[in-house]
DNA sequence: AAGGGTTGTTGCGCTTGACGAAACGCAGTC
DNA sequence: GACTGCGTTTCGTCAAGCGCAACAACCCTT
C-alpha cells in the first residue's frame, strides 16, 4: 500500500476498511456528533464508503444516529465493551466498592488513575452525590504534573523513571507547577506525606486530593482521588478529605495484597 | 455471499472485515482474554485473517496483548471512547424520549429523580395527557421515605448508605411510613421486586410507581416514576403501570450501558 | 537433547468483497 | 418551484483482504 494521499485521521496500518471504521469511531469521539458527509471528508473517502462503514458500526451498536435520517454519534455498545474492559481489571473490581463509599462520605467525585505513557489514564469514576458534577474523565489522558493523581503516580516512580517522563510542563493555570525543580520538590513532599493535593492547578476552581494504591510488592500501581469545586473543598475540609482518601487507598492496597507479609 | 458455515458470533451485515473485527471485540468482551487461534475458531475464519484484524485493532489501542507473544484482551482505547460517549450521554437527554412515550402510554405524569443529600431531587418531568395534573416538581427536593422514587433510590444504596440517610421520618399522611424497621422492610421488598409503589403516602389521593435506572456498572443512578390521582390508578391499573415503568427504566438503563453480561 | 504439538506470525497468489461514481428521495430555503 | 444540501441506494470494476501454507518460538513429553 502506498501513501497516495495525506490521509490525516487514519493511521494507515492493517486492514484498510477496519482501519477506516475505527477512524470513524475516533472522529466521533472527537466531534461528539457528525454526519456521513463530514466523516467522509475527514477520512478522505467517498460518502458511500463512509456510509457503509457507519452502517456496520451501527449494526453492532457502536454508533447510533440521532434521528431517523440524522447525524451519527457513539453508541451504547462502546459502554458495554468498556464495562468488559474494566471488569477484567481486578484493580477496578476491588476498588469500586471502596470508591463508592468514599464518594458517599465526601459527597464528591472519586477517580482512579494509572500511569500510562507519560500521562495519567483514568480507569474509573464514581460520581459524588451533588447535582453539580464534573465531566467524565474515564479513558482520558491527563497531564501528570497538574493533577493530584498525577503527582501521586510520579511519587511512585524512582528518580530514573521520574526523569524519563518529565518533558516540557504545560501551563494550565497560574498555579500550575511548571519548573522541573519545583515539581521534583513537590514530588518529594508527596512521597514523604503519602498524599497529594492540587488546588487550581489544572483548572481554576478545581481542587483534588489523591493517595497511592500499592500492590503486594509495595509498588504504586494506581492513584485514587477525590475532586470537587474549590469552594466546597476549603483548606480545613481538605484535611478531613485527606484522611478519608488515604484510608480508602490503604484499604484498596490491602485488598490487592499489600502489607500482608 | 453464501452461508457456508453457521458463523455463530457474527451478525453478517455490512462490511465483512469490519463486521468480523467488531465480532472480535465482542468475543474478547465475553471471554476476557483469547488467543488468535481461539478467536479464529469462534468467528469461523482462518487464523491469519483473525490475526490481521486483531493487529489492526491493536494499532488503534482497542486491544492489547498480554505478553510479547501472548493472548489478546480489550485495551485502553475502549475506555477512551467510552469517556467520549458518556460525556455526551446525559441522563435527562437519554431518558426524555422514553419518558414521553411512557407518559403517552399511561396518560399520567412521568418524573425522573436522583439521590441528592438525603433527599430525592427531581430532574425532569413529562406531563400526562389528563387535564388534571400535579404541580411541577422539577428542581424540588422530596423526602425519600414517602415517595416511590425515594424508595427506589434507597433500595439502590447499600446498608451503610441507607443507615446514613435515615434521620427522623416526617409524617405527611396517615399512610406515611415512619418507622425505621418498616421502612427497611419496605426497601428490602423494593430491592427484591425491582420497583416501588406509594399510595397516599406523601399526599392523600396521590399514587406513584417507580423503577430504578442503572448505569454501566449496575449502580442505581436515578429513578423513573409514573404518578397520578389514586382514583385513576386503581390496584389493577397499577399492575399494568408497573410493567410499563419497569420496561421504560430498563430501556433507559440500556442506553446508559447497563446490561452487559 | 530430541521430538511432536502447540502457539503467534508472515509471504503469496486468487478472488471475493469493498470501493467510488452517480443516481435517488427527501428536507429545507431562497 | 428550482435549488441545494443531506443520508441512502445501486452497480460495475479492480485492488484489498482472504485462505493457504510455510515459518518461528514456545511448551510439553520422551
Amino acid at each position: 500500500m502506498v501513501d497516495t494521499v495525506p490521509s490525516p485521521a487514519v493511521t494507515g496500518a492493517g486492514v484498510q476498511s477496519v482501519d477506516r471504521a475505527l477512524g470513524i469511531l475516533e472522529v466521533l469521539a472527537r466531534t461528539g456528533e457528525s454526519g456521513v458527509t463530514e466523516i467522509a471528508a475527514e477520512l478522505g473517502v467517498h460518502k458511500s464508503t463512509a456510509f457503509r462503514l457507519v452502517a456496520t458500526l451501527e449494526a453492532h451498536r457502536l454508533v447510533e444516529q440521532t434521528a431517523d435520517r440524522g447525524r451519527y454519534r457513539l453508541g451504547v455498545g462502546i459502554l458495554r465493551l468498556a464495562g468488559a474492559t474494566t471488569a477484567r481489571l481486578d484493580l477496578v473490581q476491588e476498588a469500586r466498592p471502596i470508591a463508592r463509599q468514599l464518594a458517599a462520605d465526601t459527597g464528591e467525585t472519586v477517580n482512579i488513575a494509572v500511569l500510562a505513557e507519560s500521562s495519567a489514564l483514568y480507569l474509573d469514576q464514581v460520581a459524588g452525590s451533588s447535582a453539580l458534577q464534573p465531566h467524565n474523565w474515564v479513558g482520558q489522558h491527563i497531564p501528570l504534573h497538574a493533577t493530584s493523581n498525577g503527582k501521586v503516580l510520579l511519587a511512585g516512580l524512582d528518580d530514573a523513571g521520574l526523569e524519563a517522563v518529565l518533558g516540557t510542563l504545560a501551563t494550565y493555570t497560574p498555579r500550575t507547577i511548571t519548573g522541573h525543580r519545583e515539581l521534583r520538590e513537590e514530588v518529594a513532599r508527596v512521597r514523604e506525606q503519602g498524599y497529594a493535593v492540587a488546588v487550581d492547578e489544572l483548572e481554576v476552581g478545581l481542587t483534588a486530593v489523591a493517595a497511592p494504591i500499592r500492590n503486594a510488592h509495595g509498588d504504586v500501581v494506581a492513584s485514587m482521588s477525590v475532586s470537587g469545586p474549590s469552594f466546597r473543598l476549603t483548606e480545613e475540609q481538605v484535611q478531613d478529605v485527606v484522611r478519608l482518601v488515604v484510608a480508602a487507598a490503604v484499604e484498596v492496597s490491602h485488598r490487592l495484597g499489600w502489607g500482608h507479609r
